[in-house]
DNA sequence: CGCGCACAAAATGTATACACAGAGTATACA
DNA sequence: TGTATACTCTGTGTATACATTTTGTGCGCG
C-alpha cells in the first residue's frame, strides 16, 4: 500500500510539470533523475514510458525525453477542443457519479481551497486538476478520458499563475471558481446533468477569459519610449 | 530507418491485438515475446508501456500485461461516444489536411481496398484502421486523437468478423464501406467540412448498424430441441 | 473431506555492466 | 580562415544477473 520510490518519482515528475517546474521542452537526463528519486535508470525509464502515454512528455529514439511542449499550435487546439470535451465529461459524470467518487470529489475540493487559502500557488492548481480529473473518473469513458487528461495537464500549465493572484480583482475571480465547484458537485450529487452542463461552460467561459487575458496580455503604450531608443526595438 | 526487432514487435503486437489474434483479457508473458521477437525483456517491457499507454494493454503491478478488455460496459461506452469523436475530427480533418496526408489517405484506401479483394480479412481490418487513423493525423488535434486512437482500436476489434462475408449481403455492405471511404477523400481533398461529417455519420450508421446485429445476434428458434435434451443446455 | 499453512516454481521488478549512437570539438588540410 | 574529418565524450539502448512478489502445489491438521 506504502509508495514506492517509482510511484513517488511518477507522482513528482507529474506535479512538476504541471505547475511548470519543469518547462515545455525541457530535456530530461535520465541518469540524474534516476539518482534524484533513487532508482536505477531502468525503473526511471518505465516511469519515464508511462509520462509519455499520458502526454506528460515525449519521447524520442536515442534523444530522450522532453516536457511536453506548449507551443502556439497547442494553444488553438486547446480552446478548440476543451469545451466540448469539458461538457461532455461533465453530462456524463452526473449520469454515472457513484457515491464513493462524489466522496473524492468533495475532498479534491477541500484540498484545493485550501490550498487556495494558505496562497499555496502550486498546490491550488494541482488541487484544481485532482478535482476536475476525479469528475473525469465519474463520467467513466476511458475514451473521452484520455482526451480529457490531456486537456488537463495543458490547462494546469497555462493555469500556472492564475493561482497566484496579483490583484484584488484576480482573487475574486479565484473566489468565483471555487464556489463554481461547489455548485457542480451539488449539481452532480442530484444527478442535475443540464445543470451540471451549463455549470461547467460557465466555469469554463471564466477560465477561458483570464487565460486569454494571459495569453494576449493588454499591449504597452505604443509613444511612450523616446524615438532614439525605438530603433533597438525592432 | 529500417524498422529495429523492437519496431517490428511494437508494430505486431498491435496488429495482433486488432486482428483478436490476441484475445481481450489474454495475459501476455514477457519471457516468451520477448523469446519470440529476438529481444531481451529489457525492451520488449519498454514496448509493452508503450502499447499500454495507446490503450492496447493494461499493466498491473507485479501481475503483468493483459489485452484490454471488451467487456459490456465498454461496448456501451463505445457506442455512445463513437459517433460524436468521429464527427469531430472528420470536420478537423476536412479544415486541417495537408496534400502529403492525402496522398497518405489514397494509399490507405488502395490498400484497404485490395485486401477486401483478396479476402484478406485481417488485412481489411487494418487497412480500415489504417484509414481510419490517417483522417485522425489530419485532424491535427492530439487531444481528440488520443480518444480516436482508443475508439479505432476497439472498433477494429469489433469488426473482425465484418470483413470476412459470409452472404451476398455482407459483402455489398463491404462495398458501400469502400465506396463511402473514396467519397470521403473526394470531400477531405474539396475541405467540404459538412460533407465530410456528413458521410462520416453515414460511414458511422452502416457500420453500428452491422456491429449491433453481431452483438445481438437473431435468436436461436426457440423449440427446435428435444424436451430431454434441454436440461443438459442450462 | 475441507481448510490452512509452508514451500517451491514461475513470473515480474530492479540493478549494473556494456554496446551503440549523436553532438561537440579539435585538428589537419585546402 | 573556412571546411571537412576523425575523435572524444555524453547519454541513450540492451543484455544479463539478481531480488522480490505472486501463485500453484502438497502436506498436515482439524
Amino acid at each position: 500500500m506504502s509508495q514506492t520510490a517509482k510511484d513517488i518519482c511518477l507522482e513528482d515528475l507529474g506535479f512538476r510539470i504541471l505547475t511548470l517546474d519543469l518547462a515545455p521542452g525541457l530535456l530530461l537526463n535520465e541518469s540524474a533523475l534516476a539518482e534524484r528519486y533513487g532508482l536505477s535508470r531502468t525503473p526511471l525509464r518505465e516511469v519515464l514510458q508511462r509520462l509519455a502515454g499520458a502526454g506528460y512528455i515525449t519521447l524520442e529514439e536515442n534523444r530522450g525525453a522532453k516536457v511536453a511542449s506548449m507551443d502556439i499550435a497547442t494553444l488553438r487546439t486547446f480552446f478548440q477542443t476543451a469545451p466540448m470535451v469539458y461538457a461532455n465529461i461533465a453530462r456524463l459524470a452526473a449520469e454515472h457519479r457513484t457515491t464513493a467518487q462524489l466522496d473524492a470529489l468533495g475532498r479534491a475540493q477541500k484540498s484545493f481551497v485550501s490550498a487556495v487559502r494558505s496562497k499555496d500557488a502550486s498546490a491550488a492548481a494541482l488541487g484544481n486538476h485532482g478535482f476536475h480529473a476525479t469528475i473525469g473518473e465519474m463520467a467513466h469513458n476511458a475514451y473521452l478520458v484520455a482526451a480529457l487528461d490531456r486537456l488537463l495537464i495543458d490547462h494546469a500549465r497555462l493555469s500556472a499563475t492564475f493561482y497566484a493572484p496579483q490583484s484584488r480583482e484576480e482573487t475574486a475571480l479565484v473566489a468565483t471558481a471555487a464556489e463554481q465547484h461547489d455548485a457542480m458537485i451539488a449539481a452532480i450529487e442530484e444527478r442535475r446533468a443540464e445543470d451540471v452542463v451549463a455549470l461547467t461552460m460557465d466555469h469554463w467561459t471564466l477560465s477561458r477569459d483570464w487565460l486569454e487575458r494571459f495569453v494576449r496580455p493588454d499591449p504597452l503604450p505604443v509613444d511612450l519610449l523616446p524615438g532614439k531608443d525605438r530603433e533597438d526595438a525592432v
